[in-house]
DNA sequence: TGCAAATACTTTGCATGCAAATTAAAATAC
DNA sequence: GTATTTTAATTTGCATGCAAAGTATTTGCA
């Protein structure tokens, strides 16, 4: 029997395993330079494009744990980045807000995505948009 | 200023970020039963295609890394999966063996692959073939 | 109205991923 | 031939990802 279907190089989970752990790597030095992770980097591209919204409101718009996503604010809120506050109408809901240093931020921010893409030599835009519809495929089919 | 380059709906490594925990997830049930975790369900499959490698081989073929990897064995090791043994020849290397137990889980994994995949409604063959080669070329385009 | 069920978060425990420092042994250089 | 460098692994410290349990609140329903 060859097993064919338990090889390394069949196994599309695999790939994903080694292809988001690199584009991770990669984004480590150029966030590193603004103090941030990348997990805080996709909460801070959340909030950039809506600010003040509820922890739930992040943790959809992120695919981050909830869990996780507790320590993560904590240690953001540790860096001046943004400010937890409650919501007056409902008191187990908790509103997520930039701080002016978190909206600073953006701007500095601003270059990564540039400096990551031009990384993929092997890959033109038409390619990058049809991986990216591919992989919204696989998210699809896969949720719950 | 927009900031086009900064929204979550036009990152690739979120959707990477999201494909590869959705299916990392998709795994944990079926190798739950295994009593593996999908790390330790990747050096497995690197075993059952070839036994009694060194660490180093080991780490090239699961891109798992090297500080990881020493844990993820122990506990493999503590789970009666495999051996680690000295090599003779090199003293700097140590060889990883499967054990008879490791051996006969193979048949076990056999149908978990396609278990996984009947869950892949909206992609087809051709379309995974297809973003199993982006993912390559991402891979390759960030290799140091 | 009163209480069970659903929500929104937090906490805890375990298993990595990763960088950096450390240890041991082999390969090279001079 | 010995010192330096390189290679192979392990160790350590930090930051998640995730399941499960726990804590408030709010809803919904009898």
């Amino acid at each position: 029997m060859s097993f064919e279907q338990l090889k390394l190089k069949n196994q599309l989970c695999h790939r994903l395993y080694m292809a988001s752990n690199s584009i991770a790597r990669a984004y480590r030095a150029p966030l590193a330079a603004l103090n941030l992770t990348y997990p805080q980097y996709v909460v801070m591209m959340a909030l950039w494009e809506e600010d003040k919204v509820t922890i739930a409101d992040l943790i959809d718009k992120t695919a981050i744990d909830g869990g996780a996503m507790t320590q993560i604010l904590k240690k953001m809120i540790d860096k001046s980045l943004l400010a937890v506050i409650k919501d007056e109408h409902d008191k187990r809901k908790r509103l997520v807000q930039l701080t002016q240093h978190g909206h600073s931020l953006k701007l500095k921010a601003a270059d990564i995505p540039k400096n990551i893409l031009c990384k993929f030599n092997s890959i033109d835009t038409t390619q990058a948009q049809q991986l990216m519809q591919l992989l919204d495929l696989v998210v699809s089919d896969l949720a719950d």
